[in-house]
DNA sequence: CAAGTGATTAGC
DNA sequence: CTAATCACTTGC
């Protein structure tokens, strides 16, 4: 079942960070196969406060402006010449937070998943968050989907304890100054598609 | 370890 | 308009 609305109006978006960790990413084909995985590994970005985020001091540009829409919203970014990212937006509207989603673990058809990331080790399939785009066919036009549509979903699978998580500084963002330093990054312990030790 | 890649952004 | 930068991946 899809996750609801609720689900991403939290005001707590760590809480809702760590809460992913375990859900089912659903993107059907054109064909209408279920080709989904496991989120293993995120990355809170906590909007107007954080220097890490695109939407740092609320600045809205073209690309900033789906962080702005209300929980629940799916946020992509091209970065590097030639990679998506995925991020799913949470809380209010105008209140511009998002999570990243930086890997995960192939679930359904993971034959079509494999046949797009050409030949790689099974461990590379969703390693990553440029890697993830790739398997799951997510690019552009998926910025400022809804959630709740028919194109790309969340849904319900492992539910995690609170030992099952570990937590740490996110990835990249070195020029975000004492942010940088948050654990923002959370991850599903000894899963082999998290993207770094 | 470093190149590759082009949208995005700030600054003129 | 121009130039620097970038929430990354891969193959050397």
């Amino acid at each position: 079942m899809k996750l609801e609305r609720e689900f991403y109006l939290r005001d707590d978006t760590i809480q809702i960070a760590k809460d992913l960790l375990g859900k089912l990413l659903v993107v059907p084909t054109a064909a209408n196969e279920r080709v989904s995985a496991m989120i293993v590994e995120t990355e809170a970005y906590l909007g107007a406060i954080d220097k890490a985020a695109h939407s740092y001091g609320n600045r809205r540009t073209k690309r900033t402006e789906t962080m702005f829409a209300i929980g629940g919203t799916v946020y992509i970014f091209f970065i590097y010449g030639m990679y998506f990212q995925f991020n799913v937006v949470v809380g209010e509207k105008d209140s511009p937070h998002a999570i990243l989603i930086r890997a995960v673990e192939p679930v359904e058809n993971c034959e079509i998943m494999r046949q797009r990331r050409g030949k790689m080790p099974e461990k590379n399939l969703t390693s990553g968050p440029g890697k993830l785009c790739i398997a799951l066919g997510i690019d552009k036009i998926f910025n400022n989907e809804d959630l709740l549509g028919e194109k790309v979903w969340l849904e319900d699978y492992k539910t995690l304890s609170a030992g099952d998580i570990s937590s740490g500084r996110r990835v990249g963002i070195d020029y975000a100054g004492e942010f940088a330093e948050k654990p923002w990054r959370f991850w599903v312990k000894d899963n082999k598609f998290v993207s770094r030790k």
